[in-house]
DNA sequence: TTTATACATCGCAATATTACGATATATTTT
DNA sequence: AAAATATATCGTAATATTGCGATGTATAAA
């Protein structure tokens, strides 16, 4: 079928699994990695930083964005894409909660 | 093409992007809490919690576990399904570093 | 106003994912 | 040994993703 059966599950799963989507390509972790090593962030660096194309990229920063993962301002002719701190944070919290929960665990 | 282009990026690009994908599905984030919640970890069980077919959750604990993000041990005639704690560690540091670096950041 | 620059979007082809039923396998229980 | 239980694998259909070139759009420079 291809077609995830969302409505199973809760928001907040739906919500994870997006995000983790959209970290699932090496190149968007590429491009998360590049914005976070400049400290400016213009799409041009990054077609120029990754061997894609640039509409290839442009798509890429779009999930990125959809996920809530990066936001973009517009700067003229060109665009500053920056990493989105609370998202990133959320997840740092998430995995944190379930190391507490692993750690209780007395299964295996 | 639908082809990614690992080979254009770094070991440990591809190897974060293959464990945030194994993550990208509701059903395995549903099944990695499930197996936060209850101690013990038998797969008929996450037939019964969750709304899938057998087939369908055995496809996704093998990526779960190809992906490391859990591991699995053969108990009598079913299998003992725990989550792979350094795995997640590792996410939570990657996220972790990333918040650091980001409050670093001049940009926007 | 033309031209260049920086993206975004469209359309397509190749491939991957998701889901399921059917079937295989392997371990218990009877 | 036969039946039951638990899980894995296979085959297949529906859909999603990836990547690219071509083209659209909008701002800035000439």
């Amino acid at each position: 079928m291809g077609v995830t059966k969302t409505n199973h599950f809760t928001d907040q799963q739906n919500k994870i699994a997006s995000i983790a989507k959209a970290l699932g390509h090496p190149a968007r972790i590429a491009i998360i990695e590049y914005l976070l090593k400049v400290n400016a962030c213009i799409c041009s660096d990054i077609v120029d930083e990754l061997p894609l194309a640039q509409s290839t990229i442009s798509q890429h920063l779009k999930e990125l964005k959809n996920a809530g993962l990066i936001k973009g301002s517009i700067e003229g002719t060109s665009i500053c894409y920056c990493i989105e701190e609370t998202t990133f944070a959320m997840l740092k919290q998430y995995f944190a909660d379930i190391i507490v929960s692993v750690n209780n665990q007395k299964c295996c």
